[in-house]
DNA sequence: GCCGTTTTCGGCCCGACTGTTTTCAGTCG
């Protein structure tokens, strides 16, 4: 079994924690992290880079010594600096690193001092007022850890991104009543629009920057105010969930939103550039000589290091610094692409609407087509459609079609892929309809060879269209299945099948990685939202977003095409 | 540990806020 590029990732982020406690060269500390980002957002496995020869060294940030250990992580998957490291210091110290207010410097103290190596042992020792008699820790640090430990087992995980819009907007809103605000943002992970958010960080311009934190404070759902300085305030919402504000001067607003927008790599590399033309960047502006020479948007940030307006998704570190500097940035797929939708249910099986309803709604957004697919008879709990259900569906849609004028609804199935990679219906249906979207749903525990070979085989049925939610996950709920991601593309690609890009918020399946890979690989995908209900068709947002920061453009994806064209496409053959 | 239009050695992004201090370390983003 070779070595997923996320476990050699994993490996080196524990080392860079384990050595940042024991004060090693911070230096040498983010040279570990940086190659942990840099395997962590590859698109290739490296295991399989290296079977074929690929000098590793040509990747950033990778020299003669990461090389090697990178090579003996595969080989044995074993990374011996680590064992040494594990064996001065215990590993889970790693962990206590995660708790907010305590950083390497702190863990390495409390290890040191009273031997505390878990949140239980630190919960203990606070209680018994033996912290406070620590040089550097009072009272008041005593009852910020204690607070720390608390939120991290209450919120540990971080929320969707489809979850954080309510909530930012409520703030945008509620921020953007006040008169001596200016311009008000939501950046960091959520304005580049990552799958997951963690916390909130808002950017505000004004001239009286003291009086908007004041005005922030005031908003009714912040439970808890961690800090609050004259131009930035870090508070708890009631929700859990952490919220910063930083206020800026106008003329600063892009050098500000560039800065907490990210991603952090992004921010370092965009820095080093200016320290190479002997410019300071910083969230106020760019500075030629303590001169500030630019600032107010974040096109003028990027056009003093000679750079293209970079999109907010791309901001990853993941080689659009690169291609800005080659002319070569993806122009992203958005919204208004999109002209149909190539999944979604009824109330025939789990959806909520009928199919007329569904029909009308799709027609409202303006599409051009739906696909109706609704389950196959294998997913009993739904009471998928065996296919006497089905022809009477494809009845009931020829029926509609007739009465729609703008709208054409296809015939399609979400059809289980079984175990022995057989489709759930036979062929002499399967042929009757327009595309077939294909998946699992059952038996996930199977090995990643196995699994990719039951997908790889279902693709070998003509009448298999498109592969939908490629590898399962339900985020914060269940992992992926694991499969060979690569094999499933270059089969897709050699059949002429296509991927789902599901935008369902708990999906978002391929990922952003997944996707990247795809377009690199030359695999078309669909972005579908798989809507269980009239309301849902707005999780296209959601997907687009996802697809964006997998560099997708317009025509790599299908359900951009005019139907005129759609129909080539889904006929195999 | 990496890296090179000042460099193969000596740098490495930059600033706000808190708490425990008497001038600053630690943490965070």
């Amino acid at each position: 079994m070779t070595v997923h590029n996320a476990e050699i990732a994993e490996k080196f982020n524990h080392l860079a924690n384990l050595l940042e406690i024991e004060g090693a060269n911070p230096f040498r500390v983010r040279a570990y992290r940086n190659v942990a980002r840099i395997i962590g957002g590859l698109t290739k496995n490296i295991a399989d880079m290296l079977a074929e020869g690929e000098d590793l060294t040509e990747l950033p940030g990778v020299g003669k010594d990461l090389a090697e250990k990178i090579a003996t992580i595969v080989k044995t998957k074993n990374l011996p600096l680590l064992k040494q490291v594990e064996a001065r210091i215990p590993a889970v110290l790693s962990e206590l690193m995660k708790i907010e207010g305590l950083g390497p410097k702190r863990v390495q103290l409390l290890y040191k001092k009273l031997k505390i190596t878990n949140a239980d042992d630190l919960k203990t020792a606070i209680e018994k007022g033996r912290l406070r008699k620590l040089r550097g820790f009072g009272e008041k640090t005593e009852q910020n850890i204690l607070q720390g430990i608390l939120h991290r087992t209450q919120y540990a995980k971080r929320m969707k991104l489809a979850d954080a819009f309510p909530i930012v907007n409520s703030l945008l809103n509620y921020l953007k009543h006040h008169k001596e605000i200016k311009q008000v943002e939501c950046a960091g992970s959520f304005r580049r629009r990552k799958d997951t958010v963690g916390d909130l960080d808002f950017l505000a311009t004004g001239k009286n920057s003291e009086k908007i934190i004041d005005y922030f404070l005031g908003f009714d759902e912040i439970g808890k105010v961690l800090s609050r300085g004259t131009t930035r305030s870090t508070v708890h919402l009631h929700s859990g969930i952490q919220v910063d504000l930083r206020v800026v001067p106008e003329k600063s607003y892009g050098a500000a939103l560039v800065y907490f927008t990210g991603s952090k790599a992004h921010n370092i590399a965009i820095r080093r550039i200016g320290v190479q033309k002997k410019l300071k960047i910083n969230e106020y502006g760019i500075y030629k000589r303590n001169k500030y020479v630019a600032g107010k948007t974040e096109a003028d940030v990027y056009k003093q290091i000679n750079l293209p307006y970079i999109d907010p998704e791309l901001r990853e570190d993941r080689g659009e610094i690169e291609a800005a500097k080659n002319h070569a940035l993806p122009n992203l797929i958005t919204l208004s692409d999109i002209r149909g939708d190539l999944h979604c249910h009824t109330k025939a099986t789990d959806g909520d609407s009928s199919l007329e309803a569904m029909a009308k709604a799709a027609e409202e957004l303006g599409y051009e087509y739906i696909a109706i697919t609704d389950h196959s008879s294998h997913l009993a709990m739904v009471h998928g459609l065996d296919k006497k259900a089905l022809i009477k569906q494809i009845k009931a849609i020829d029926r509609i079609n007739k009465k729609l004028k703008k709208l054409v609804v296809l015939k399609s199935i979400e059809v289980d892929i079984l175990e022995d990679g057989s489709l759930d219906l036979p062929d002499d249906i399967l042929k009757e309809l327009d595309l077939t979207v294909c998946s699992i749903h059952s038996k996930f525990n199977l090995s990643p060879k196995k699994q990719t070979e039951r997908t790889i085989r279902a693709m070998d049925n003509l009448y298999f269209t498109i592969l939908a939610h490629p590898t399962g996950r339900l985020i914060n709920q269940r992992p992926p299945y694991l499969v060979e991601m690569e094999r499933i593309m270059m089969a897709a690609k050699e059949r002429g099948c296509i991927l789902e890009m599901n935008a369902q918020p708990e999906r978002l399946d391929l990922n952003d990685i997944h996707s990247k890979m795809a377009k690199e690989k030359g695999v078309k995908l669909a972005i579908s939202t798989d809507a269980h209900s009239r309301a849902q068709f707005a999780y296209m947002a959601y997907g687009v977003y996802q697809a964006r920061r997998g560099w997708i453009e317009k025509p790599d994806v299908i359900n951009t095409l005019p139907l005129s064209q759609l129909g080539k496409i889904l006929h195999r053959s």
